[in-house]
DNA sequence: TGAGCATGATTGACAACGTAAAGATTGATC
DNA sequence: GATCAATCTTTACGTTGTCAATCATGCTCA
């Protein structure tokens, strides 16, 4: 498939330069991030990026795409095997913020809307694909434990706090630091919140609509 | 105080070039930024804002700086005179979005930490100013509701959920728009996001330390 | 008053960048 | 084996961040 990654035609270069843009991601940060980079780290001109992603933003969008599928196939496999939806759940936030730290380079692009082509097609797609796999656990978990609970807010609350955690995370460390406290680990955040969270949705009465509650 | 803001000694150029920051930033997104485009906004030269600030890093700090003062005022602002902690925690939650919507330039740095010198010392007080205001909070609603509540991870748990609702409000809104639902605003978010997460604040048992809670 | 000096702002220069256009090289097709 | 499209390079241009040098201004102290 892939002929020798020599002579003037690559093969394989767009796989070749998205590999070598999550390095200098990696490396140099989002910010230090350039296409003449990547090209070099590819052993390339600085020009070739450019005629296969167009611009800076059709590379970092394919980087992102990226990340969204990875993102789901690892919440598919966190949860996979996992009978009781709560236990899924918990899993499925480990999962995320496993990811996010593994691929942090990928994360770091993936809901930057600046930075990607947000209306891209098949971007939509995977995120899409990615945040079904969170809903249909939520769901599960409503169905068992809590029928009257409102599977799209808890599933998105699930969501922001996973992905809140992940972006507050250095704060914390700083917080901890101030406080002389044995860091916290990402994981033990994500074992409490959880946590917190799941009492929440279990107890969860909320108005069949949007009556705000008063006290 | 400010002398005619003319001629060569202008006087008030820094407070000036960080509107003008604020200003590029909102119209062209942090990715369009540029301390060039600040000068001009400004009417000075292109090197004037280096003189002040050193670098883009020191400019944007001192965005983020100012980003977090008024975070902290708002969320005081927000939750004075209101008796009930968790009605108290609730407008904390609102006023922390509000900012976030109202100044979006602002907190479009306040977390890139690839950006700004997150050393820095003064970021570092006005930030843990702005999450002593959501503490103090979270303990008051501890101590009148729940007195087993574990009060840092309640309160990191707000904040993230609140950070990850604002960063993923588009993914959100996209969402909305493929079911054909009604786009949810983000007020009616925050509102369901802290419902359910008062919920599980009040019904926390949580075990006094680590043991992983199985079922 | 006015000479000296620190401060504030400008000018000029340089390397790095993104991107477009034009050119070079290769593999495939007939 | 000529043609052609796809792939990659070269060249070029305008923009940017940052540095050093320079200029302009107000303050201080004699």
């Amino acid at each position: 498939m892939t002929p020798p990654a020599t002579g003037y035609h690559h093969g394989d270069l767009p796989n070749v330069l998205r590999a070598a843009a999550v390095d200098v991601i990696s490396s140099e940060g989002l910010n230090g991030f350039s296409l003449r980079e990547v090209a070099r780290r590819a052993g390339v001109s600085h020009a070739a990026p450019g005629y296969h992603f167009g611009d800076v933003r059709g590379l970092l969008t394919a980087v992102a795409i990226e990340g969204f599928e990875t993102l789901h196939d690892e919440l598919v496999r966190a949860g996979s095997g996992i009978d009781d939806p709560i236990e899924r759940l918990v899993a499925i936030g480990r999962g995320y913020v496993r990811v996010a730290t593994e691929h942090r380079a990928h994360l770091e692009v993936m809901f930057r809307e600046d930075v990607i082509a947000a209306d891209d097609l098949r971007l939509a797609e995977v995120g899409l694909a990615a945040y079904g796999v969170l809903e249909a656990t939520v769901a599960a978990v409503a169905e068992r434990y809590n029928p009257t609970l409102r599977i799209q807010d808890a599933a998105r609350l699930c969501w922001s706090a996973m992905q809140g955690l992940v972006e507050l995370q250095g704060k914390f460390a700083v917080l901890d630091g101030l406080a002389a406290e044995a860091s916290s680990s990402l994981d033990d955040h994500v074992e409490r919140f959880t946590t917190l969270i799941v009492n929440g949705l279990l107890h969860d009465t909320s108005p069949t609509r949007s009556p705000r509650r008063r006290r």
